[in-house]
DNA sequence: TCTTATT
């Protein structure tokens, strides 16, 4: 019965738990070959900061709180800011979190970069300290030849100073480059000088020219184009149609399994019939839904709790109960994401998940205060 | 032919 509602977390348990966040950009693209996750730990200087992380590629819905809660699970924060567009609001999709010790900011390097948060691959990295000179380096490549890899074009760039992040974007459909892409340098003038020397030049083997210029900065967004941002549907987390009605199968017959009804229910509806059978509306909190997670083992962290949940959604908080004395793990832990659909498909996804030797089970979290 | 990397 269970293994039809049992979905494999789009990751690696293996990979992830052993040998830490992997290098997966299939989701978010940019990246760069030689300096975006391969060894992030060794690329700040004496003269940098080595509290002072720069967060990239955060999921659009994510908070500044939520950003704090998923940090601060490392170590202590002397500041996180989560970057937002100053007129509309809106996240920018990165931010900063300053630690108050290196090594947590080392460890937080070591255990979240690559971490995967709904359809993101969070970057974690030292932030270069702030000045004028690293601001508008970006540029955007056009008229590219279809068939150049992005290590083909930071091999073109590269000439030019140190690449920040590569991306080649691709239909995304067939997965075939568009010819578009972009590169960001450390700093302007490493950019004003590639555009001088490869703008309208035809990169070795191609047939046509390219064209190189800055690209287009975010804050600087017609107000047409905010207006359509902000009327966009804000469920964009899953692929496409195909996917929302998987998604909406295997969530109804989750529903049906759980609560013995068909189809077409709200967490509104649900809480009707349940209230009506007389039944706790399980895991409802103020804040959001809270699952409860069984059998994590001694040593399981709060870090393996967002890498478990994270994909399916807004996670807003996690904690892994442990004893006082020792600080291990009690064996549970809870979860705490903010909209029905998603917990109730991670929850169906990952109960019965087997997390090392150990087989997790994961529902919502009941009001039980004590044994019947 | 434009994603969201410097508070």
């Amino acid at each position: 019965m269970k293994s039809l509602y049992i979905q494999k977390p789009p990751f690696s348990m293996e990979t992830q738990l052993s040998n830490g966040p992997t290098c997966n950009n299939t989701s978010n693209g940019p990246s760069t070959i030689s300096n975006n996750c391969s060894s992030p730990v060794e690329s700040g200087s004496m003269e940098d900061s080595k509290t002072n992380l720069i967060v990239n590629y955060l999921p659009q819905n994510m908070t500044q709180e939520e950003l704090k809660s998923l940090f601060g699970s490392i170590g202590e924060i002397e500041s996180c800011k989560l970057v937002r567009d100053k007129i509309t609001g809106q996240s920018l999709g990165y931010g900063f979190v300053n630690y108050v010790d290196p090594k947590d900011a080392e460890k937080a390097i070591n255990t979240l970069n690559g971490l995967r948060l709904q359809t993101k691959t969070i970057k974690v990295s030292y932030a270069r300290p702030s000045s004028a000179s690293i601001r508008d380096a970006n540029l955007y490549v056009s008229g590219l030849p279809k068939t150049m890899t992005q290590k083909e074009l930071e091999q073109l760039f590269s000439q030019y100073g140190r690449i920040i992040t590569s991306r080649i974007l691709v239909d995304q459909v067939t997965g075939v480059s568009r010819g578009v892409g972009f590169i960001r340098f450390d700093r302007r003038i490493e950019a004003e000088e590639a555009i001088k020397g490869l703008n309208g030049q035809k990169p070795p083997g191609a047939t046509e020219p390219i064209t190189v210029k800055f690209a287009n900065n975010p804050s600087q967004k017609t107000s047409q184009a905010l207006l359509s941002q902000l009327y966009q549907s804000p469920n964009r987390r899953y692929p496409g149609p195909l996917a929302q009605q998987a998604q909406r199968f295997r969530l109804d017959n989750l529903l049906n399994m759980a609560y013995g009804v068909k189809s077409r229910f709200s967490p509104m509806a649900i809480d009707g019939v349940t209230s009506l059978a007389g039944i706790n509306i399980p895991g409802h909190a103020g804040t959001g839904w809270c699952i409860f997670v069984y059998n994590l083992a001694p040593d399981a962290d709060e870090s393996i709790l967002w890498q478990m949940f994270g994909p399916f959604g807004a996670v807003t908080n996690v904690k892994v109960i442990r004893d006082f004395n020792t600080n291990k793990c009690k064996g549970f832990g809870f979860v705490t994401m903010t909209n029905y659909d998603e917990a109730a498909m991670a929850i169906a996804s990952l109960n019965g998940y087997r997390l090392g030797d150990r087989v997790l089970q994961v529902s919502f979290k009941t009001n039980k205060t004590h044994k019947a």
